[in-house]
DNA sequence: AAAGCTATCAACCGCTCAAAG
DNA sequence: ACTTTGAGCGGTTGATAGCTT
């Protein structure tokens, strides 16, 4: 059908003839080549123009994860380890989120890590790597050798323990073209201000009523004047959003330093083991405004 | 040495949301 | 108010390197 009259929401990109798996030395010059030139953006129309046959979601994808400068190579260390590990257990699979605060990492590669590094440290820890509360059954034996697919398929049969809560959409993060990546807005409850906690009576369809305790936090960077802040819970996906206010994060996230900063920061409220655990979720917090 | 299996991670897919028209 | 488009996100897949039998 002509584009011009294609009736919906078109695909990304047409498949004929555009090339799909690995990509070759060549096209990830020509895309650099061209970023660097003409910027990010425009990815739907930046293939044609970088003479690349490729689709603009799969281009984006390659820059974001792959090509750009500031991208951070090499092994996770542990103390990225432990922050991911932490982040997760506030903010469920928001890998974006997380990733936004690990300067150089991006969230393909923290949602990898995740699946195949820290669940499983997570697991033989004893602790559920979906809710992070300590596991009661012993852990999964293992059943033999498998093939991937099979494996696969077994996921798929398998109902994970997981409480489905059925709450307002999350917020969205949005990145600003014109922020550096680990700087975000969030649309937020902006009816209350400073870090609070309440017991929320959430109900899934068909299930029975369930509290959960609820964690959230607004923030004020009072240098730049806007208001900041976020909800989020003690179960995943509880982060609520009603309102919407912009905000900028101060540049403090950015620099490389800055990660063992906040590190040592979290180091510190752990040594304290009496520490509620609502002091450190509320360190977590701040990382998020 | 070969076959089978596992772990890893780049890339893809499908979806949602916001902005523009 | 509605449709279309662009961008971004999280989940999943599949190729392959490396290990084990």
């Amino acid at each position: 059908m002509l584009a011009g009259f294609q009736m919906g929401r078109a695909p990304c990109c047409s498949k004929v003839g555009l090339h799909r798996g690995p990509w070759t030395p060549r096209e990830d010059a020509l895309l650099t080549k061209y970023i660097q030139a003409h910027g990010e953006g425009q990815w739907r129309s930046l293939p044609k123009r970088a003479g690349l046959l490729r689709c603009g979601k799969s281009c984006r994808l390659r820059w974001m994860n792959y090509l750009r400068p500031d991208i951070k190579r090499g092994n996770i260390t542990p103390e990225e380890d432990d922050l991911i590990i932490r982040m997760h257990s506030l903010l469920g699979n928001r890998w974006s989120l997380i990733a936004g605060r690990l300067p150089g990492r991006t969230d393909n590669e923290i949602k990898n890590y995740w699946n195949t590094h820290l669940s499983k440290k997570l697991r033989n820890q004893g602790t559920d790597p979906k809710t992070h509360h300590k596991l009661t059954a012993a852990p999964e034996k293992k059943k033999g050798k498998k093939k991937n697919k099979q494996k696969n398929e077994n996921k798929k049969v398998l109902t994970p323990e997981k409480t489905l809560v059925y709450l307002p959409k999350a917020i969205r993060v949005k990145a600003l073209s014109c922020l550096p990546r680990t700087e975000s807005t969030f649309t937020l409850d902006s009816n209350s201000g400073s870090a609070s906690t309440s017991q929320e009576k959430i109900q899934s369809p068909g299930e029975e009523a369930k509290e959960v305790n609820m964690v959230w936090g607004v923030g004020n960077d009072g240098d730049n004047g806007g208001g900041v802040g976020i909800f989020f819970g003690e179960e995943h996906d509880l982060v609520n959003s009603s309102s919407y206010v912009e905000c900028h994060s101060d540049d403090v996230h950015t620099d490389h330093g800055t990660l063992e900063k906040l590190y040592e920061e979290y180091l510190q409220l752990l040594k304290d083991e009496e520490k509620p655990a609502d002091e450190l979720d509320s360190f977590a917090q701040s990382l998020l405004v």
